[in-house]
DNA sequence: CTTAGTGCAAACTGTTTGCAGAGGG
DNA sequence: CCCTCTGCAAACAGTTTGCACTAAG
């Protein structure tokens, strides 16, 4: 893997905003550095640095993929209005780890946990459209 | 909601199906009974059915939309392989509900757990393709 | 009758890909 | 100097929408 200069600006971006960054919400950030870049190259840096384990992917239910900065083990939670992400530590010791290796018929490889809620500054501030508590 | 025909060929074909199936499965299946129906009536059904608490719909992590016959509260596991999901009732008995009420400022109004791993018949069976086992 | 629901095609969103040219090691 | 990476545009998958017509109640 080369360390393309776009790559390092995505990479040190995504570290820096220490947000769990959509594709495109982290090319307006790096096209500020690199007027050129294309999205294309975002998706595939994206890809190439969490393949290599040096950014996570974050796959929330049915929603745009986010990039995470921190790949050590833990859980998420997501705000229902605003839809901004968060890392959760306790999530993993909510669950008893020794009941789950196998259930009807699966061999049980790894779960995870997604909270959802609604996150402290939309708690103080009005959902201002009518329809943002959707799901 | 008025009961119409293609919305109760759908409701009845997910339900005897006793499978989580994502729109365009369905579309397949109700074409056979209703060769005239469009894949937007699919999708306008299954949402109208899932707002009105008859079918759940179940946004995997990354995944196409599946829709659930069954709407009582539990939980998934998915195949890694073939990528199919079945109900699983333990997941809720796995986590201490009293200690998540709020963290880091949300207001926490519910979580979901997801288990992944490989299905009896993928255990089975050689998986076939070389790319089959993604994430 | 009235108005929610339908079929069709076209739009849209997020993501991926083919290609020719550029630049990292 | 080679070959991975880039920018661009076009393709793609899943889903949604505008419209004129149909049918449920």
């Amino acid at each position: 893997m080369r360390m393309t200069n776009q790559r390092e600006i995505i990479l040190k971006e995504l570290q820096k905003s220490r947000q769990h960054l959509t594709a495109d919400e982290l090319y307006e950030r790096v096209k500020k550095f690199m007027p050129r870049i294309s999205l294309a190259t975002v998706y595939r840096n994206l890809e190439t640095l969490s393949e290599a384990g040096i950014i996570g992917k974050l796959e929330i239910s049915g929603r745009q993929k986010r990039f995470d900065y921190d790949v050590h083990v833990h859980d998420h939670i997501y705000c229902l209005q605003c839809h901004r992400v968060d890392n959760i530590e306790f999530g993993r010791n909510l669950v008893d780890h020794g009941s789950i290796t196998s259930a009807q018929g699966y061999r049980i490889t790894g779960y995870r946990i997604e909270f959802k809620g609604v996150c402290a500054s939309c708690r103080k501030n009005p959902p201002q459209d009518k329809e943002s508590t959707h799901e």
